[in-house]
DNA sequence: TATCACATTAGAATTGTTCTTGTCAAGATA
DNA sequence: TATCTTGACAAGAACAATTCTAATGTGATA
């Protein structure tokens, strides 16, 4: 998530200290974060933080198109800071999600497009984890 | 979904009419319907049908490998009566969801695995499809 | 047809997310 | 720096999707 303050300021956004805080959390961050993930991390800095304020905070990020929600969790929103496309390895034991950089070559033709005007791709590797083919 | 009503008694499972009426609406379906469509589909024939029930026999069939439980919805869970691996179409407007029938040859070097047992694939294509493309 | 394990129902509970309302503070302006 | 205005914040209520619970009903087998 390239986001300095100043692009965020410039982007007439005001900056407060509570989006600072889940900016930090999410700048670099590579474990796919759900919203309760992000607001129990700011939490510990900012004990009076409302969900509110992280679901709002990241709704606007992607709307901004500063962090992207994905899919692969079927139970919770998560959001990834990472905007590159990029793919996805996912443990169907934990959920956990992990940046693949592998990229691959993916195109439609025109007949098989369903007249959908396509935007993009992804692809979700699933599997298990390590830590999870250990468990069973 | 190929699951006849023999298959379904040989696996030890009671066939009652509200298990009946849901395989009938899923056999076949390309909608990928989530529970509530299920649940409202089937209520037509059957007025006291409860939602526990339906999400108990897409859970059972779930774990029984007859049905497929799709992400690409991030506000529902969105169920898959085909289980032969393909990949979708999703529509960012409406959440649409459309299968598709070309393949892809996706491998990963295990050097890219992070350790992941790789079980599948799925690919997302996104984009607007035609109907959202006319209302935008 | 009697029995029993399992399925069903209705509604409560839980979880994840969004909305509402009153208050407050960041950044702008003078 | 003092004041203003707009948008952000906190708290909790509301909402939506899903899961659980407890009581009742029913299919399959003998």
């Amino acid at each position: 998530m390239a986001l300095s303050q100043e692009q965020y300021r410039e982007s007439g956004l005001k900056l407060t200290p509570q989006r600072m805080a889940i900016l930090a959390y999410l700048e670099g961050n590579i474990l796919h974060p759900s919203a309760e993930d992000v607001f129990r991390a700011v939490r510990r800095r900012f004990p009076t933080m409302s969900f509110a304020t992280v679901y709002n905070t990241l709704e606007m990020l992607k709307k901004r198109g500063k962090v992207v929600e994905l899919t692969g969790d079927p139970d919770k929103k998560r959001f990834d800071p990472n905007i590159r496309p990029h793919h996805h390895l996912i443990c169907t034991g934990c959920r956990k999600i992990v940046d693949l950089k592998t990229e691959f070559n993916l195109t439609l033709k025109a007949a098989d497009q369903a007249g959908f005007q396509i935007m993009g791709n992804h692809i979700e590797f699933t599997g298990l984890c390590p830590d999870c083919q250990r468990k069973r």
